[in-house]
DNA sequence: TAATATTTGTACGTATGTATT
DNA sequence: AAATACATACGTACAAATATT
């Protein structure tokens, strides 16, 4: 017979709700209590206080970090309250014309392909990587020539005379892989947002293959929809599919 | 001590790949070996064959189904590899303009505010979920008017003469709430990615506020972005910020 | 500067409920 | 009805990181 039959939880012996989630709501409504920056509670102590295992109170904080509520220190930091964040907001348009604040700008050669790398940051805090690839054959002497400074399509379109087409990026979600959680200062596996496109000139050649994930946490991606023109768009029917 | 320090892996005491992460990438090599709907060995046999505990072996599985390379079913079902997905892409036009294909179109009022949720399908499975938010006084009459199949906005605009101006609509991720992962048929804090707007008519005032959720392993969001001018926008500082 | 205490991170083993074949 | 396999939860142990003494 498990422990947790006897707790006096009203909870029956596989409760409808599991228990990690009303952990959760427990610590939701204990963090709304607490300014942020507090010290939050250590886990042993919470499953003390819940009456329930460390496993399970971290199942619940686990995801109260991931939704950016609390923050995660080693050791005696332990963990705290995550202040009310400014959510930057970056326009897709900064984003894919690299206009966004940028360090540690890489360039790499490997084979053909001329990959460009840079940290997107606002103020002190990673938030997103933005990286380029290209064709190493059809830009010569790129990583002599580029200054890390301008705007990489400025840049493109200045010294090799490229003129770029119009652009479908792409967005979705996936898991920070271990390098890119390093560079954006989370846990691996870590929630981000993906923006993807492909690049082409005028003549729509593909020029340019680029990718940038955001922290989801501290980044919204905004967007641009123009006034909406209905005519001839709806045929009457509930099967009617989107491009 | 414990058992892992003798299990003859090249492992060290706390190795600096943790350990789960190894399982990750020898799971991945056996997915990468398997064709789709193929069972998948039970959690209990990895564990042995791998030497390490279920519970390191499921932390790694874990990972692999929020990217949506398995499939995991209760009971005797069990874990299958997960088929090569067809990725169904999704315009931020079709998720606002709400020319998606729907399902389950449900209207509910609450006070001033007028819900109306649906759910997005592509062939028999939901991709995501959308929710507008009215006030109930601007739209009398609406849920006995409201055919449920006319594009949401198309229908606002003919039969209350809305006029509906630009949108800046913002993207984010996010964890599926135990409602949404129902809806959407995940398991409770699936990454999904979040799509929201305030809808303006053309004066300027606030008249709708919508939310889609789209499950990030089976829909990308799509954008467009015309041909970039860039006369005027580089001030020649690293700097330089996005809007 | 060095030792110590605290707290998180990872991992193990076990038990039992529930869904499915 | 029985066997199988996932889902949840418990308890324990120890390393690593950090703050405090």
């Amino acid at each position: 017979m498990s422990r947790w039959l006897s707790t006096g939880n009203n909870v029956r012996v596989v409760p409808a709700i599991p228990r990690y989630y009303q952990a959760k709501a427990r610590l939701l409504d204990l963090l709304g209590e607490l300014p942020g920056n507090t010290p939050f509670p250590p886990e042993r102590e919470l499953s003390d206080v819940f009456g329930m295992s460390r496993t399970t109170i971290r199942k619940a904080m686990n995801e109260l970090v991931l939704e950016g509520r609390l923050i995660r220190g080693t050791g005696r930091q332990g963990t705290t309250v995550a202040p009310p964040q400014h959510v930057h907001r970056l326009s897709l348009d900064a984003v894919v014309q690299d206009l966004a604040t940028r360090e540690q700008v890489a360039v790499r050669i490997t084979g053909d392909v001329l990959g460009v790398e840079s940290v997107l940051v606002r103020g002190d805090e990673p938030i997103g990587v933005r990286s380029t690839y290209l064709r190493a054959s059809r830009f010569p002497g790129f990583a002599a020539r580029y200054d890390r400074t301008t705007p990489l399509r400025k840049f493109l379109s200045d010294a090799y005379e490229i003129r770029f087409g119009e652009l479908h990026p792409w967005c979705t979600t996936a898991l920070a892989t271990p390098r890119v959680a390093g560079l954006l200062d989370v846990r691996p596996a870590t929630p981000v947002l993906s923006i993807a496109w492909l690049g082409h000139d005028f003549r729509g050649v593909p020029v340019e293959r680029s990718w940038v994930v955001l922290r989801g946490d501290r980044a919204h991606l905004t967007m641009h929809l123009p006034r909406a023109d209905h005519a001839g768009r709806f045929e009457g029917s509930a099967q009617f599919h989107a491009s």
